[in-house]
DNA sequence: AGCACGCCGACT
DNA sequence: GTCGGCGTGCTC
């Protein structure tokens, strides 16, 4: 018998070595072997077992096993392939996603936390009322922490005549208790949807259902009949909204069958909440993109909130897009999937229209509520009244809000005070010295910082190029709009939501709390305010440049512009008042702005998909990036032109290939870029192979990212 | 990536 | 005669 393995050797890409199995040692698909490499020994997974090997080379034998039962099963080395095949990563990354950092290949970190336990051995009579008050405690309870027993002396006589005995044990370090949350009864149109999930033989569902409508509620009586056959639940959130507020609905529904998973967990914490999955002590994982990878054994349903996320596309190797791993998941595990969002993708409301999903839609809010009321206000015309940042109808909004004591959101797409400082007389912008980009002025420390690179300089005093003192600030960020409240609104109260006030542990949670207990009037902030959150006191949000994602040069702007007002227009008037939105841009009649008045997504959706097909992009066709990085322009340049040579010398003029253009430098590094427009995957993987197998030993950085965020 | 092997210049 | 420079190529 001969094993497959791979091993934490990166640059054998995609390579398996062969070795012999020893008929002593039980291998199977998954384990952990020691084996010999070279002149080293070193650690490797099986991914494979087979009965005959053809080739010539003498093969070494496998020297133990490291774990008595395989680490990985079956599922999950068939996931391990799937990602290997689909985005070119190499095993050990696609093993790396999978596994807490606590469990790398080669060594194991021993980073379980364990408390003091005391228990009962024998029940004997004691001497002094001090013992006995100590075994009086444990009436109802089987055992005691050390901060329970105040007498150590008497606990100590205890030990010693063997009534007591000491036990260290594992203890989780995530467990804190939620208020319980009583089911709620669906209303008529969830209810509808429910059942029609619940009896239909489909396993794919996209639900679109307008904010407010109740998704979650949904979400949550599936997720009980799927625990009642026994089975187990992945619900998927977008990073940025595993707020207190998700999480305490699903932990006070679900209480300790729930385990969490995102990024804010310390690595001790996310390999406990692993570990209850792993044992089977929870049956549900509420968790962002990487919870998909959760090791249960027999899921029945997966979640998948915002499904439209950017957030579900993961940046770095391996590049894989959540959703095609959901839909790998339910495939081998007999399971359905539930897409739900506001705004769905135009390529997942696209394939629902050809029933390739089971489309479900909801257009009403929870009991009828309305949804606010939308006013896109032309900053232009507002602009020759001098309104330059708030608008007179927003003005007056706010006013009438701060005056019901109702609370406000205002969302501008930037942190920072002004976006970029130019010199007045010479012109000159001041930039980066490591990226080709220019810097963003910050208030609160009198610095420019780079948003790429994270530079950062003291302002200066003088233009460097021409020593002018005349430095001007340009454009508006979020510490600006705080300041322009406050002189225009007394004793206006302003809370800032953004990068830069969120970086410590708990500081988003803290915001959200102290918001949502009135201590302020207004929540100011970036995107990160725009999803998921929901506060019955919030009647108006101010939506300021809200053009200002429109003008990326990318084919997806229109759709996330067009998303993200939408996203944020629904935090308003969620609950017993009814909710205002002004959006404020340059450009109201653009029909990514000016559609979010009806809340219209349906139209949103016609007019964007005749321009995608008209302009042959997704969901018409697939298409995949191709990167080179390099610190060496020339070196890049040359690299990139030869990938180019290769793929038009290769495919057909059937797949478009574009490119390559050349990225803005970033930390010294630069970037060139070709995409590829393609229907066929199987010759475009073809000629990527090839091409990636060029750069494993490269002076130049090669990324290959299939359904790229940006292009 | 490591690490051996290997083929030339400098040195006690 | 030998020590060591790092170029090349292999690792089941």
């Amino acid at each position: 018998m001969y094993a497959d393995v791979i091993m934490e050797i990166n640059v054998f890409k995609n390579k398996t070595f062969t070795y012999k199995i020893p008929s002593n040692i039980k291998v199977e698909i998954g384990s952990r072997v020691h084996i010999p490499f070279g002149s080293k020994k070193v650690n490797g997974i099986v991914l494979n077992i087979k009965d005959d090997y053809k080739d010539n080379i003498q093969l070494k034998e496998i020297i133990s096993l490291i774990d008595d039962k395989p680490i990985l099963n079956k599922e999950q080395i068939y996931l391990i392939k799937f990602l290997r095949d689909n985005y070119l990563c190499t095993y050990l990354d696609a093993y790396k996603v999978m596994m807490p950092t606590q469990l790398k290949l080669s060594k194991n970190i021993n980073n379980i936390k364990t408390e003091k336990k005391y228990y009962i051995k024998n029940i004997k009579e004691v001497n002094t009322k001090a013992e006995q008050n100590i075994l009086n405690l444990f009436k109802d309870k089987d055992y005691l922490k050390p901060s329970e027993i105040s007498n150590k002396k008497a606990l100590k006589i205890l030990l010693e005549k063997d009534i007591l005995f000491i036990k260290e044990e594992e203890k989780y370090r995530l467990n804190n208790n939620f208020e319980i949350i009583e089911k709620i009864k669906l209303t008529k149109e969830q209810q509808k949807i429910y059942e029609e999930i619940n009896y239909s033989k489909d396993s794919i569902f996209l639900l679109r259902g307008v904010t407010g409508s109740g998704k979650t509620e949904i979400y949550m009586d599936l997720i009980e009949d799927v625990l009642k056959e026994n089975k187990e639940v992945i619900v998927l959130v977008p990073e940025i909204s595993i707020t207190t507020q998700l999480v305490s609905r699903f932990k006070g529904r679900f209480q300790d069958k729930v385990a969490l998973f995102h990024s804010g967990l310390s690595a001790g914490e996310r390999y406990d909440e692993w570990r209850k999955i792993k044992r089977k002590e929870v049956s549900i994982v509420v968790g962002a993109r990487s919870a998909i990878f959760s090791p249960f054994t027999n899921i029945g349903l997966i979640i998948m909130d915002e499904e439209n996320d950017e957030s579900y596309k993961q940046e770095n190797n391996p590049r894989y897009n959540t959703i095609d791993v959901a839909i790998e998941r339910i495939k081998y595990n007999n399971a359905k999937l539930l897409l739900g969002s506001a705004t769905p993708s135009l390529e997942s409301y696209a394939r629902a229209k050809v029933n390739r999903y089971h489309l479900l839609e909801l257009e009403t809010r929870v009991n009828n509520k309305k949804l606010p009321k939308v006013e896109i206000i032309d900053m232009k015309t507002e602009m020759k009244k001098g309104n330059s940042i708030i608008s007179s109808v927003s003005k007056n909004y706010i006013l009438d809000r701060l005056n019901k004591k109702e609370q406000i959101m205002i969302l501008i797409n930037r942190r920072g005070y002004s976006n970029y400082v130019i010199c007045s007389e010479c012109g000159e912008v001041i930039k980066c010295p490591n990226c080709d980009i220019s810097l963003t002025y910050h208030k609160n420390n009198n610095s420019l910082k780079c948003h790429y690179c994270n530079f950062q300089i003291n302002m200066p005093n003088n233009c460097k190029k021409c020593n002018s003192k005349y430095l001007s600030l340009k454009g508006k960020g979020t510490e600006k709009i705080e300041e322009v409240l406050h002189s225009i609104f007394k004793d206006i109260r302003v809370i800032r939501m953004d990068s830069d006030t969120t970086s410590k542990k708990s500081s988003h949670e803290k915001i959200i709390k102290d918001f949502n207990d009135y201590k302020y009037d207004v929540l100011l902030g970036t995107q990160m305010i725009a999803k998921g959150l929901d506060f019955a006191n919030v009647t108006l949000v101010v939506v300021i440049d809200a053009d200002s994602s429109l003008y990326i040069s990318d084919y997806r702007s229109s759709e996330r512009t067009f998303s993200l007002l939408t996203q944020v227009s629904g935090r308003a008037g969620r609950h017993d008042k009814e909710g205002n939105i002004v959006i404020q841009t340059f450009n109201p009649n653009h029909y990514a702005i000016k559609l979010v008045e009806n809340h219209d997504y349906v139209n949103f959706y016609n007019n964007e998909i005749t321009i995608r097909k008209r302009l042959y992009y997704p969901p018409f066709c697939f298409i995949v990036a191709i990167r080179i990085l390099s610190n060496d322009f020339e070196k890049g340049s040359r690299e990139i032109n030869k990938i180019n040579n290769i793929l038009k010398s290769k495919l057909d003029e059937k797949n478009k290939i574009l490119g390559p253009t050349i990225f803005p430098k970033i930390n010294n590094i630069y970037g060139f870029q070709t995409i590829i427009k393609y229907k066929n995957k199987e010759p475009i993987m073809k000629v990527l192979e090839e091409i990636d197998l060029h750069y494993i030993n490269s002076e130049v950085k090669l990324e290959i990212d299939f359904n790229p965020n940006r292009l």
